[in-house]
DNA sequence: CTGTTAGCGCTTTCAG
DNA sequence: CTGAAAGCGCTAACAG
């Protein structure tokens, strides 16, 4: 079932009948009914691969995300998914596990497939600079890591973090442990610098022992923030994704510290079981099904017009106080 | 940068090139290595499109999952990503929001992309019949709903809820309501069947009046709880997927009924949350991600033998007992 | 408005 | 062991 079958059925030649599908050109409106009817009816589907093969540009977003367990990438690639659907482009998912070299065989695969553009939460520059060599549009979502111009989507991860450790601090708190990851990440230098531009504000030193950088991939996570807590006795934790602050309300839990009672707890990216555990975790939320949304809108513009000067959309995430976080013990 | 530019640079012809980077075919060894260190040199990326036209066949997998905000999909799309990655195939995801036209709409991509198969947790028939039809190899996973032989991985849900039924049964509960979906999805119709089931066993009689179903997408299913509750005053829950565990949860918490004092409830489907809260939901536990993996290998092994008959994996499920239920009140 | 023609980049006989 | 040739299904000039 090809396009000259289709043709031949309705007795025109393929090129009548590509105008009449794609809507590029003109056609009689009987042959173009004809050929309609005849699509319908013998349940034509075009072949993407010789379309793509012809145009040099399929219809096939990529999308590289670290890992779909964790429901931050998962809503991210929900919004994504949402929008490009949409626009009646598809989304090629991969993950990369956190991993240069996986990313970068993503981008290889994306490249091969003529993809118009790539989306992803990078974790090195080489992909972004393969594509964009190779004239591939790339938006990166959470993180901003390319050498190259291009768009991004990302939300204030200091202006997040200094509400966050503000809070801690106005409650009393002196001794704030900062959960970290170990990266050079933009979303982490981010929150870092707001965990210490509130502690400048309020006039309040840091204590660099309580920073504590936890690898990616890091099996002993839980025990490093259980040593934190022994070694340094922070009166609050702040954890920068939702992933640690996961990890450091097991090991409170496991260790029996009541919150906010012994300790307080903020998080950075809100899901729902910060809203369900009692008490609630107070937590930076950031607007993750859209953030993805507005990186497949801006890729679409960019297919649109690829021209268009780079922009990097900055989004306002809101601090949600629950239950966590109260004045420090013997404040 | 072509197969030809590659082979031109290599001093060999296309065809000698195609040979020596698809490793079929015989190639002179000094031949094969100037091609592949010319094809490294100039980051040759062979063409997608062009192969799939040419092979009528690509390394693309679709996969169709209702909604990836939902950590039921999510980590399943996780478990088949990996598994394809692995084999190096890749996953083309669609979202159809549960709508039949839209995985239909899926289907149809699929078809126009050459897929050599398709994975889905299906909402209708017409979509798998159409694959099928066209020779496009299709798993089932999580319901299965195709009118045609086709393979599929399912957990046994009758027995996940029978363990589940009887665990409250056995609590001493009479009146325990049933929060399903309304389809006729083999998920939801096994697990009435274990409820049932169990009832039976323990020669307690149903009251049809706790059976609650609830649309797929129906905004009042907390109301619809609330009025259960409130009108039949059940002593027990049992939520057959976690969205209903959740807004089940919610609706308890509320009303400020404690568990499982005043009402027990229990879940399918463990997700997070459920080991998080106080008390932690007990739960009759999937191994998602590990469904998702079998799906994609059940796939590369028809990819590799067309021929094989159907081959329908049914995965056992566990009853997790945490604090959520407990013998009823005044029992 | 329509058909002919010429490829897109790759693989695969088939001769050599 | 290698190259020439044909063609996968579609689209885009271009000439009618």
């Amino acid at each position: 079932m090809t396009l000259s079958d289709l043709a031949r059925e309705a007795g025109t030649s393929a090129s009548t009948a590509s105008r009449a599908l794609s809507g590029r050109g003109y056609v009689s409106p009987p042959a173009r009914d004809r050929l309609l009817a005849a699509a319908e009816r013998l349940g034509y589907v075009p072949n993407a691969s010789a379309r793509a093969l012809k145009q040099r540009t399929s219809r096939v977003v990529g999308v590289v995300v670290s890992d779909l367990r964790n429901q931050f990438y998962a809503r991210l690639a929900a919004g994504i998914e949402q929008a490009l659907r949409e626009a009646d482009f598809q989304m090629m998912l991969l993950g990369d596990n956190s991993e240069g070299a996986e990313e970068l065989a993503a981008a290889r695969t994306f490249l091969a497939m003529n993809a118009p553009g790539v989306i992803m939460t990078p974790v090195g520059a080489a992909a972004t600079d393969l594509l964009v060599r190779h004239g591939v549009a790339v938006v990166e979502v959470d993180r901003q890591l390319a050498d190259v111009p291009c768009d991004a989507v990302v939300i204030d991860n200091e202006a997040g973090a200094r509400a966050a450790t503000t809070h801690l601090l106005e409650l009393g708190h002196r001794r704030i442990g900062l959960l970290g990851v170990d990266t050079e990440w933009t979303t982490d230098a981010g929150r870092r610098r707001g965990f210490h531009a509130a502690h400048d504000d309020a006039d309040v030193p840091v204590d660099e022992r309580l920073l504590l950088r936890v690898g990616v991939h890091a099996a002993d996570a839980e025990d490093q923030i259980g040593r934190l807590l022994y070694d340094e006795a922070p009166t609050a934790l702040f954890a920068a994704n939702n992933l640690l602050a996961e990890q450091a309300w097991n090991v409170l839990r496991r260790n029996g510290l009541r919150m906010p009672a012994e300790i307080s707890l903020v998080g950075f990216d809100d899901v729902p079981w910060m809203a369900m555990v009692d008490p609630g975790i107070t937590v930076v939320a950031q607007p993750t099904v859209e953030m993805g949304r507005r990186a497949a809108q801006l890729l679409l513009a960019r297919a649109e017009s690829p021209e268009r000067p780079a922009t990097v959309e900055i989004l306002t995430p809101q601090l949600v106080v629950r239950g966590s976080t109260g004045a420090p013990p013997t404040a």
